[in-house]
DNA sequence: CAGAATCCTATGTGATACTG
DNA sequence: CAGTATCACATAGGATTCTG
């Protein structure tokens, strides 16, 4: 059993799990759009100091494991682009949860 | 509130927590620890495609967070050094059993 | 047996500027 | 608004050799 991510192939499910969550950016965009679908400037607001380039790179990330979805709406002359969580998407935040509370406990941590 | 790990803060648990995850042999390490407690040579023959380099520098990074404890005897003219997980690193196997779970049935995979 | 030290390369991440 | 494209740098990870 192997596990492709963006042409890598991983042999741990648990590697491979984290070397998406790990990227940096990625847990914030999934947690930002926990409960609201955002448009690509509101996710750039919400999770800040993340730059458009890697936004959009996290986000292909995620749309391309099918973590995220992107729907594309055309508006005048301009277009509407959201973001939201799949089904899949959903099922990753209780695990994130569990890992927010083991970290919180037993990583070495300053506020 | 920020996390440490190996002089890298991270402001995002989940990201902090995937970045020892997420490196290449780590939950490899710690699966083959969940039971025996293990000598060095045990778990290179366990962990089959791992160097010594990458044995000794994961290694490092799990106890430098406490998540695996080493102890070292001295037998005759040589050294006996054991690894076996914390507490902390066995409350990570429920967390690493979903994210399992979770990544088989979602990312996609091949055998 | 259990490491330490060196060298080398690919990838992750950021800064910045450009486009329709 | 929602992206692309280019340049630059630090780190991850592997191969290899050395040590007590």
């Amino acid at each position: 059993m192997h596990y492709n991510i963006d042409e890598i192939i991983y042999e741990c499910p648990v590697e491979a799990l984290s070397n998406i969550l790990g990227k940096k950016w990625v847990a914030t965009i999934i947690w930002e759009l926990q409960e609201n679908r955002m448009r690509f400037g509101e996710l750039q607001r919400a999770v800040e100091g993340c730059t458009k380039k890697m936004l959009i790179q996290q986000l292909d990330l995620l749309i391309n494991n099918d973590i995220v979805i992107n729907e594309k709406k055309a508006i005048n002359n301009s277009v509407e682009s959201t973001y939201y969580l799949s089904e899949a998407g959903l099922k990753l935040l209780p695990i994130m949860e569990t890992m927010i509370s083991w970290s919180n406990k037993n990583l070495s941590c300053d506020k």
